[in-house]
DNA sequence: CACCATATGGAGGCAGGCTCCGTTTGACAA
DNA sequence: TTGTCAAACGGAGCCTGCCTCCATATGGTG
């Protein structure tokens, strides 16, 4: 059906996939696109052919952190332990959020956007996650009237609001998410 | 020293606050400023002399309002249950936050950068809120180990996190504070 | 080696930020 | 009232970034 890519295709692709995780790493998921093509010695219109839209090319960045996590919460769901499993998962989840600056908003626009292209590899990622909060709720160690969805926006607000006021610098995040958890924990 | 302005200069100070409430409002404050000047029947040129960058329009705008979070914060300080008024305040500041889309990542932004306009009455305001947390940690009913820094961040995480995925939906705003709260508390 | 589907690249249109400077005007003194 | 000029005005113009469109180039295949 589909045939392969032409060599030259190829050959762009990688050098814009490359390139990309770079300039991400350095100036955040808002980095200029113009500059990207340019710096993988493309035209514009090239980039944009490989992925049509800005939300394209960052699953194709994020993919594979996506599934290790969704692997990871499917792991830490056979322990013991529900809610330091939970926990345990929320801290990988927020810490991977921050490794691109702007990460964590891409992320929570997507969860109510059903079009984008990275909706569906955070859509896995995400009911891996809900696995992990539903048991924690069953074996009665987590607040009954917290969802999903309000677990997630707790999660990207951290994750966003450490990457704004504290950078790159990790030290002070294990804190926040301790805060977070310990709310989500049911009173003793 | 500082002559009173011009009559059309203070003319033209006016109508400009007075839309940029109604487009801010409307828009969130990332709104255009060309689209502001439009409105407001002025010059671009006009907007830049009276507001020279985007913090010091958002500073004119949210004045006030800020005043009266720190006096609340004041009045709050002296009655009983330390923990309770500390949530009570987060809960207006929070709510408040949400007013204007994107209030929350400039006033977190502002935090770091003394060079703000916004920077002196934002601080100000930040001061009067710290007095609550010290008092409350001072009862033993939160945990010492939270700076006002931290709160503050975690405070605006929740506010951006909330208007990004629930937008002006103030209903799910309560849990999402009262999670947070929970999680400041000292364990019983 | 000829053909053409596939791929390329950048010109060009649009929007928004911000500056600079020639023109206008309000305030005040004569 | 009128003359003067600092203060204020306004928008042309330059920049950056997004995205589309299409004339041109090229790799793979028969």
């Amino acid at each position: 059906m589909t045939r392969p890519m032409r060599a030259d295709a190829r050959r762009n692709y990688e050098r814009l996939l490359a390139e990309a995780r770079l300039l991400f790493a350095e100036h955040g998921v808002d980095a200029s696109l113009e500059d990207l093509a340019r710096r993988a010695g493309v035209g514009i219109g090239t980039l944009y052919r490989h992925f049509p839209t800005r939300d394209a090319l960052v699953e194709a960045v994020v993919r594979d952190r996506f599934d290790k996590l969704a692997a990871r919460a499917r792991a830490l769901r056979d322990g013991p332990a529900a809610r330091d499993a939970l926990a345990t998962w929320l801290r990988l989840l927020i810490e991977g959020a921050g490794t691109f600056r702007g990460m964590s908003a891409t992320l929570l626009n997507t969860l109510a956007d059903e079009n984008s292209e990275l909706y569906a590899s955070c859509h896995a990622m995400r009911a891996a996650g809900a696995e992990l909060l539903t048991r924690a709720q069953a074996a009665g160690e987590v607040r009954p009237d917290v969802d999903t969805d309000e677990l997630f926006t707790l999660a990207h607000g951290i994750a966003w609001a450490h990457e704004q006021r504290y950078g790159d610098d990790p030290e002070r995040l294990p804190k926040l998410v301790d805060v977070v958890v310990l709310g989500l924990a049911t009173r003793p």
